[in-house]
DNA sequence: AAGTATTAAAATATCGACATTATCTATAAA
DNA sequence: TTTATAGATAATGTCGATATTTTAATACTT
């Protein structure tokens, strides 16, 4: 982290600490309790919090200051069938485009991700996991070629984290994991096998089984 | 507008200068002359241009201040392409899940566009006749039922604003404005008919025509 | 005892001021 | 004429303080 100005440093660890539930849905966001965890001032802080505002994580009322956005059901199955869509739409575009260093990248991390499988046991690191998931998914997805796409992609991935992590902690060390890994390999069958049907099917049931365990949990 | 903060107030009024070009592409946004013009200090100011940071409308250089983003060829086409899946994704579920409440919107919103073509001659009020188009496709995508869907694309119509008003401009009291005109009512058509594949075909051009006299404008 | 009014405490939103950093201008050197 | 340097000017980012508003605690009334 070169030099960036407070507001952006604050920015990068409220923001994981909403992600992660360290401050947990609903949670009234104290400027004094801010004020003493990130080691700044006030106004440094409120700059972090508009931001995050309009990243949909935090919630502000007039005078009454700041709250962690809440949870609910129908907001879940909302991002997860939205996601569900996008995801199809960018495997669609990048099936269509992809070249073969994209194909390449998507063999590389499949196989990183099939490597450390071991992390999804009950006292992995499951954090670590996502991330290698993640950057598998993001392979595949990147070949669409279209940045904005991928920012959408990416505001909803991360609007979805707060909720799939319940699902992460929860199915740790379980056999729902052994079901997620063979799709992925499935997946990698159908989208250079180029078969844009079958890899759009795909893709939205992945991403769809998670919601339907999920809203059990909320 | 009830109680707000300054900073709220600023940002629809900073948001609105930029989108609309009072603020061109690229424009250094010196705290002075915005504290002059919207008559506030320099923390609210800092927390809506934070804001818009994160909408993509502006960008910041630590120690170097803020400015407007720049408007380029390669996001046109993005933006606008990304568009026209958005659209079509919305305009699909619409016509899957959409009641009759949905229809008769549909009605009144084309009628009150097609009421106030004259907005479009030459010396017209073109925001306001965007409005109303914009009214009109929102009626449309509505009945979709997805806020987070409704959501992303409001966010890339908004971006998109910079680029459209160009069209406007440049389309006042022309022939431009009859095609766009014929296209509404086509699309009326096959959404009512719910014939899924010609209402996606329709809207998905009825977004990327512009876009393609705005490259030459570039 | 329940609800309302009053007061005290805490939190928020904004300000004015200042230290730091960048930009501009004028001058000197190549 | 161009490039480099130094000083002056201006802009940014952060702070501490304060007015205002909300929340909590307490007392009062019915």
């Amino acid at each position: 982290m070169p030099q960036e100005n407070s507001a952006a440093k604050v920015l990068y660890h409220l923001k994981h600490d909403i992600l992660t539930g360290f401050f947990g849905a609903g949670h009234k966001l104290k400027m004094s309790v801010l004020k003493a965890r990130y080691n700044v001032r006030v106004n440094p802080l409120r700059e972090a919090l508009s931001q995050l505002v309009v990243m949909q994580l935090v919630q502000v009322q007039d005078q009454r200051g700041y709250r962690v956005c809440p949870v609910t059901r129908v907001e879940l199955i909302d991002i997860y069938h939205t996601r569900a869509q996008i995801e199809s739409l960018c495997v669609g575009l990048a099936i269509q485009r992809g070249d073969e260093a994209w194909e390449a990248d998507i063999v590389a991390a499949a196989y990183r991700l099939h490597s450390n499988a071991g992390l999804l046991q009950a006292d992995g690191d499951l954090q670590a996991w996502e991330q290698l998931h993640q950057q598998f998914h993001y392979s595949i997805v990147k070949g669409c070629g279209s940045e904005e796409l991928l920012r959408v992609r990416l505001d909803l991935y991360e609007k979805a984290s707060r909720y799939r992590n319940l699902w992460l902690t929860h199915n740790a060390g379980h056999a729902a994991f052994d079901v997620n890994q063979m799709e992925h390999e499935q997946l990698v069958s159908a989208v250079l096998a180029r078969d844009l049907e079958v890899a759009q099917k795909l893709i939205s049931q992945h991403i769809l089984v998670p919601s339907r365990v999920l809203q059990e949990l909320i």
